[in-house]
DNA sequence: TCTTTCATTCTTACGATGTAAGAAGACGAT
DNA sequence: ATCGTCTTCTTACATCGTAAGAATGAAAGA
């Protein structure tokens, strides 16, 4: 295994080492694969190619190899949280239109908040793969099915991705900050007069209740039902 | 340009040019006014302290005296864009709910696409100051005085705001995507079989018409709609 | 077997970044 | 003048993405 002669200095032991010159077998599949679970645990900003290379036994430069760089790992970030995205529910044949997204909706929330690190990424890497355009496709098809117009079909999706993408996002966020200590808040409340503010106030007190997905599921049920409004009432019993 | 022209300028020939040792005049306020001016006309990666400095014609260690690190900069451009924002008219009394939030949702959208290279911040930087406390506790009253149980409320009007930031994310990250050849989306649909995807292509062809804005005003309306089944009615009529 | 080729990995180096530490200049008060 | 204080600059360091090219090892042709 270790067969490294000591011509250079000792290598530390880690958990992928090779002797001297020996390949480290990697592909594009194996650096996202360790580049999400630096990210996942280590945030975005502790996704460096010279981290990635050390985390994977290899110098930063022979990352390039597999990706062109930075950005396409990025992008590749992106991809990989698509490709793991279990879809399926969304995807069973037999629901009704509202039952469809509700599914999609809740099973995208998941898949997002599964990686948060990733998250911030969805909103300028447009992930247009094949998997997710098929996805569409199928909720175009349940949708005009249900009577719903097609370009309303698809501002139903795309408004429902943005209250997804976005709600996650924010969830995400403030997660983060009161992980390191939120100091923010705290400072701008204690110099404020509260007596201006009664209704903010008793909000606080009485929102401590309810989580976040809790809250998703209120945006969530509010946006089926404001569609439902869009649906022709001529196909509303068609199969 | 008309730069070094000679070792050490004394007399104040341009903008950013002092005699030596002389003093710059700067403020945290001025520093973050060409911030925003750096982020807007070059985008979040063109801000950097180096950059900042230069163009405030100081060196970058300078800056570090109006603000304790990069950070607390990144915020000030939040409170920035927040404090510039045109609350006026969602804040007029005499508006119905719906019209309020409608007020509330345009202007904030035409805040945030006024600077979109801060727009990303706002996710992670809940802007917590008094001026945007005020305005949700206007917004509180203004609905609960509609018959709006007050954590209702407030989910209505934290779902709007998750809406709002995220849809002019989309936008601005579209933006920057077209701005730059968008190279991604075109390899991805050339090698797709498109007879898999007639509702999509059909969709896409349709969909050339509406702008952004009408996207944006379609997933408003559904969520207003959506919102008033909360209205309790036994207020509907009063005040 | 030797040699050529090629894919993979490493070394070195450059410019840019955030910022710690402290020196140095300018100014108001004594 | 001397002092403190505010402001600015200088220098330096670790880290970043990555360009250029050398070195290694495996596969293939002679």
């Amino acid at each position: 295994m270790c067969q490294g002669r000591q011509r250079r200095e000792r290598r530390e032991v880690r958990v992928a080492s090779r002797g001297q010159g020996e390949r480290a077998g990697l592909s594009r599949g194996l650096v996202l694969d360790a580049a999400v679970a630096l990210v996942d645990s280590n945030g975005l900003d502790g996704l460096s190619m010279r981290k990635l290379g050390a985390a994977l036994g290899v110098e930063a430069m022979t990352l390039y190899h597999y990706l062109p760089n930075k950005a396409a790992l990025l992008d590749g970030l992106v991809e990989w949280v698509v490709q793991h995205s279990a879809t399926a529910p969304a995807l069973a044949d037999g629901l009704s239109w509202d039952q469809m997204l509700r599914g999609y909706a809740q099973t995208l929330r998941a898949t997002l908040l599964g990686h948060p690190g990733v998250l911030p990424l969805f909103f300028t890497r447009p992930a247009v793969t094949p998997q997710t355009l098929k996805a569409v496709e199928h909720g175009l098809r349940v949708l005009t099915d249900a009577g719903f117009a097609l370009p309303r079909a698809l501002d139903m999706i795309n408004v429902l991705n943005i209250f997804v993408v976005g709600h996650a996002m924010a969830e995400a966020g403030t997660a983060e900050l009161t992980r390191r200590g939120d100091p923010g808040s705290a400072a701008a409340l204690a110099q404020l007069d509260a007596s201006d503010l009664p209704l903010v106030i008793e909000a606080a007190r009485l929102d401590q209740g309810p989580d976040d997905e809790t809250r998703f599921l209120f945006g969530l049920d509010t946006l089926l039902y404001g569609f439902a409004r869009w649906q022709e009432p001529q196909h509303t019993a068609a199969k």
